[in-house]
DNA sequence: TATGTTGTCGCAAACCTTTGCAACAACTGG
DNA sequence: CCAGTTGTTGCAAAGGTTTGCGACAACATA
């Protein structure tokens, strides 16, 4: 039994349902590779049940996460989605710049998550992690407009537009 | 020369405008105490000034956040301000089930930090930075309605309401 | 002072996401 | 097989946030 049916399992026994909508939203975000913006998976679902309603998408993708059948990555304030690959398990660094995501092994939250539980006994919800920053790429590319001014800003990639 | 105004200078010197509509926003921002929703930080302004629109207000805090003059944090899918106090820092932890803010000192990650940067090039916002998760007292409530069902379920003290 | 440029505002509309509700489907116990 | 309960859906509407745009104010240059 994959990890899969056995989300799905756990999802009944918890008193859900396995409706049609819900095993074809789940072969969709399986079928892609890596996260799926909302958006795609509604499409792509509609090609085979044109009736599909966004909301029930997005409800859909809730309970999922909740169970854990997928894990959520907020990019640049979309909501995408991935299957959760048991046993190669990641956290995700989001680029403000650039908007890609970047994989984190849960190794670099271990040390993390034991301390706040030490602490200050709050469980941190590593599971939909996600650190945004800038990446490599970006900070480089930053670091050649900024060389003239303001040697204390905050945001260098993101004023390239200038949008405020 | 206070922090709050050199971010303002600062603000001026990258061009921008110190308009009564920022002056009025920050002073709100400034004169409540901890984080404020973005509601009320708008009805506070519009009792001084009635005309200002609440996008105005958004994209002000928007640049208040890029210049670093306030911190923000997302309290159950909504934004909130807080004054960024320098000298005494802080990160947050939000709790799911609670949706209190709990402050967090740098100093817990600035080893997390310095380990993106050196093994990714990573450089993380944490001046914006939060966690989710349970705090102590949504956990030990977690627990007593835990007792009978679902070992291994991910998200305890949502579930009380079981609205999916 | 005249002129052009740039930044900001209010308004309205858009965007993504969530929610309320009525209808319906699946399951339960008799 | 029936009635009652509970979960799920589609639809429409709301909610919080962002964006496009025309008008306007501030600044620079001449």
């Amino acid at each position: 039994m994959t990890s899969q049916e056995q989300s799905l399992q756990q999802l009944q026994s918890l008193g859900y349902r396995l409706t049609p909508q819900r095993l074809l939203v789940l072969a969709i975000v399986a079928g892609g590779d890596g996260h799926m913006g909302v958006d795609e998976i509604h499409r792509q679902a509609r090609a085979a049940y044109p009736y599909l309603d966004l909301a029930t998408v997005y409800r859909t993708l809730r309970l999922f996460k909740q169970v854990g059948v997928v894990t959520e990555v907020d990019i640049d304030n979309r909501l995408h989605y991935e299957l959760t690959a048991p046993g190669e398990k990641h956290h995700h660094m989001v680029c403000r710049a650039c908007h890609r995501a970047i994989n984190l092994s849960p190794h670099y939250l271990e040390a993390f998550r034991d301390t706040l539980l030490r602490e200050f006994d709050f469980e941190p919800d590593i599971a939909h992690f996600t650190v945004s920053g800038h990446c490599r790429g970006c900070r480089e590319m930053a670091a050649v407009n900024d060389r003239d001014n303001n040697p204390m800003a905050g945001e260098p990639a993101d004023d390239a537009k200038r949008d405020y």
